[in-house]
DNA sequence: AATTCCCTTACGGAAATCTGTAAGGGATTC
DNA sequence: GAATCCCTTACAGATTTCCGTAAGGGAATT
């Protein structure tokens, strides 16, 4: 099993449940829990430049702000960090985010082994997902659909998607800027402007703001 | 120290970790854990029809949906439930959401003892809960701020009529009409404008989308 | 190969939103 | 009585939304 594992998560009772676990069943010896990015990627750095570095690197994905300043803000930042230095450690993202379209990404795109969805199994999934990607296989929490986010993303989760970026407050210009920089088509501030437009007509909603406020009443959003 | 606990928490990774804090700080026997709001109130009705009731209850708020049906829904439906057979019982709760619209009424209305947000420190901030209300005390997450709320709430009728009818799909020069229609004053668009602009900051909105998803999943309009 | 259909994207104009400035009025304070 | 504060209102500009038109490309059909 892993003999050097680094943990960053800053919730502290997951973060103990989690090192509690990990001691318990598979008696790892050098586990280094840390609370903050910046402060898991030091320790990364630290112990690849002497030549004695991490084997796994399990992480969350949101890390709360806090009065320390930080570089890194959140888990794919670390990911993204930790994979330019070293393209062979095994990555564990252990998140409650659910979204298949935002997991995909982190395996196409940083090559993380396994992903586990913080839930009532959460811990067993862990083990299991350490288990495979010791013998170099890819772990994914099994409520997890990846397929559906894959090939031309699915409608549903698209709309959904923009209309939850409508309901935190972005424009339809920086929506379609951040579907650009994470890879994500259609893109065009146009495209998203009909899209909406036909969701008018399919809610019967008169403006943008009706439609928010519908939906979230539905409980769709 | 409290003798019989009740915890209720879905992240098997954070209930672990709460339950081995509270058995290594306090030599606490008696803990039950449970993932389902559910079995967590059967629980409790079983032990106090037995004439042998929990002493402290520790909930989270918010609990995964899954394929098992659920009455119970959330961790406040829980308290309410708990609260309605129980006035006495020492209840704490523990979850990531830090609003103090949101927490506020938890104090107020259902009585709670007790409020831990999970973070860095949210374990030894559970400890000192704990002590705290075993001595008959209220406890707060020190990063909370529940005076803040109570001046945030300063909505009044007049600024949820003009919220509601915006969530309507009216615009702001509709609003304005049907305010000067029904003699309700004040009612120039500009002044419809201003309101909804002092809004934004009070509520840390972006823009109108945003504060009317905001107020909505709050349950305020 | 040509037609059709649908999706994406660009563009433009009217309407609405967002923000800042400023004027006027009523209530309170000094 | 004068000064001050707060609320209402008007207006102006930059930005955004809303909606129509249209071009281009890929897939399926004829």
């Amino acid at each position: 099993m892993f003999k050097k594992i680094l943990l960053a998560e800053d919730f502290q009772d997951t973060n103990k449940g989690i090192v509690d676990a990990l001691e318990n069943r598979f008696q790892i010896e050098n586990i280094q829990e840390e609370l903050y990015c910046d402060k898991a990627l030091n320790r990364f750095k630290v112990a690849h430049a002497q030549g004695d570095p991490y084997d796994l690197l399990i992480t969350d994905l949101s890390f709360k702000e806090s009065h320390v300043e930080r570089r890194l803000t959140s888990g794919k930042e670390l990911i993204e960090a930790v994979r330019s230095i070293d393209p062979v450690i095994k990555i564990i993202v252990n998140s409650m985010i659910d979204n298949p379209v935002e997991i995909n990404p982190l395996f196409t795109e940083l090559k993380i082994n396994g992903y586990v969805c913080k839930g009532r199994n959460s811990l067993n999934e862990l083990i299991m997902a350490m288990e495979e990607v010791r013998q170099n296989r890819t772990f994914v929490s099994p409520q997890i659909n990846l397929n559906s986010a894959n090939n031309v993303i699915e409608m549903d989760k698209y709309d959904i998607m923009i209309l939850k970026d409508l309901a935190d407050g972005l424009t339809k210009k920086e929506i379609s800027k951040r579907l650009k920089k994470n890879n994500i088509s259609p893109n065009s501030e146009s495209t998203i402007d009909k899209k909406i437009s036909r969701l008018f007509d399919e809610f019967g909603a008169k403006n943008t703001h009706h439609l928010i406020a519908k939906l979230i009443k539905q409980g769709r959003i």
